[in-house]
DNA sequence: TTTGTATAGTATCGAATCGAAACTAATTTT
DNA sequence: AAAATTAGTTTCGATTCGATACTATACAAA
C-alpha cells in the first residue's frame, strides 16, 4: 500500500486557517470581543508609524469604519490611548496604556503565539522563511502592503550610526526595529 | 550596529493571522459570505465521517447552531447536498453538489491553498511539519479534536489489503485517505 | 426492558459585528 | 488656489453569531 508522506495545499490551508480560529479568544471573555483582542494586539506588536486606525485596518483587512470603532471602544476601556501625530495633523499614534498592557500579557497564554514560541529556534526559522515566502506571493495579486519588521526592509538604512527609515526619516528605536510595520517592502523582490 | 535576523513569536502569529484575513474572499463577492465560504472548502476537503454539521463546528471553533445555520444556507443554494447517514439516523454526510464543486474551484485563486501549492516542495513538506506540531501543542490546552489527514493517524490500520480506520471500521478510499478528518489522533504523541 | 445520559442537529432571539456611504479636516499635487 | 488624496469619524442597516432551549436518536447500565 502507498504510504502518503504529504498534506495537500488545501488541507494545510485548511490546518492554518483552524489554528487562527481556534486559537482567538473565546467570545467576551474577560469582556473582549475577538475583534477588540486583535485591536489590542496589533497595537502592543506594531511600530510607532503603524500604530494607527488605518494600519489596523489593514492588518486587520476590515473596513476603516470596523478600525474606529474598534479602537474607540479600546480607549473608552482605556487600554488604549491616542496621542496626536506631529507630522499629520489628522492622524493619531496609538498606545497600550498600562492597564492595556497587563490585559495583553494575562491573555498570553494558549494563543498561537505561545505555541509558536514553544517551537524550537530552528523550527522557528523556517517557519518564518516560509511564512514571508507566503506573504510575498499574495502580495502581488491583493495588492496589498505587506507586513513585517524593519530587519529585512528595504526603507532600512543602517548605513549612519543609528538606523533610520528611509521612508519617514525616522530613527528606529530598538523596539520599533522588531516591530510589525505596514509599511514593509521587503529587500530584492521589488515592490511599490 | 546589531542585525535581527528572526521575527519574534508575536510577530509570526500576528503575520499568519494576517495571511488568513486577507485571504478570505471579501465580502459576500459572488453571494458568498465568508462562512459560507469556509463551510463550502470544508465540505469540499473533509473525509466522509468528518463531513457533517458537527465537524464543521469543530473545524471553524463556531457554535453548533451557527454551523446548522450556514450547512443549511448552502443546502438551500443547491451547493451542498446532505445524504443521511446509514449508521447513524440523527447525522447526515454532507457532500458538494457539482455546481457546488464548481464554485469552488472558480474561486480556488488567491486563496491561501494557492499560495501553499506555490511553494518548493520542501518548503511545504518543512511548513507542514511545523504545522502538525503547532496543532500538538494547541491540542492539550484546549482539548480541541485534531485536524489532519490519515496518514499519520494512529487510527490507521494499513495491515490488511486495503486501509482502515479502526476507529469506525470504515475503509479508506483514496480520496478519504488525504481528506481533512476531525477524529484525527496523531501517532506517537498520544492523546485520547 | 426501562431509565438515564450523551450526541447530532435544529430553531429562535437578541446582541454584536461589520461594511457602505456620506462626511470633516488636513495634506499633497497640479 | 483648486483639485485630488488621505486619515479618520459617524450613522445606519443587514448579517452574523452565540446562548439557550429544544427534538430525536444512540448508547450504556441496571
Amino acid at each position: 500500500m502507498m504510504t502518503i508522506r504529504e498534506q495537500t495545499a488545501d488541507n494545510l490551508a485548511a490546518m492554518v486557517r483552524h489554528l487562527v480560529r481556534a486559537t482567538e479568544p473565546d467570545g467576551d471573555q474577560d469582556g473582549l470581543t475577538p475583534l477588540q483582542w486583535s485591536a489590542l494586539q496589533y497595537v502592543g506588536l506594531a511600530n510607532g508609524m503603524s500604530r494607527t486606525v488605518s494600519g489596523f485596518a489593514t492588518y486587520n483587512a476590515t473596513s476603516k469604519g470596523t478600525a474606529s470603532q474598534v479602537i474607540k471602544s479600546l480607549v473608552d476601556k482605556r487600554l488604549v490611548r491616542r496621542v496626536p501625530s506631529r507630522q499629520d495633523a489628522r492622524s493619531a499614534e496609538l498606545v497600550l496604556t498600562s492597564s492595556g498592557r497587563k490585559r495583553l500579557e494575562a491573555e498570553r497564554r494558549n494563543t498561537l503565539a505561545t505555541a509558536i514560541q514553544a517551537l524550537s529556534d530552528a523550527d522557528r526559522e523556517r517557519f518564518g522563511t516560509v511564512i514571508a515566502t507566503l506573504m510575498n506571493e499574495l502580495r502581488a495579486p491583493h495588492g496589498r502592503v505587506q507586513l513585517g519588521s524593519c530587519h529585512d526592509c528595504r526603507h532600512l538604512d543602517a548605513g549612519g550610526n543609528a538606523p533610520v527609515c528611509c521612508r519617514t526619516g525616522s530613527r528606529l528605536e530598538e523596539p520599533d526595529l522588531l516591530a510589525l510595520c505596514a509599511a514593509h517592502t521587503p529587500i530584492e523582490r521589488g515592490g511599490n
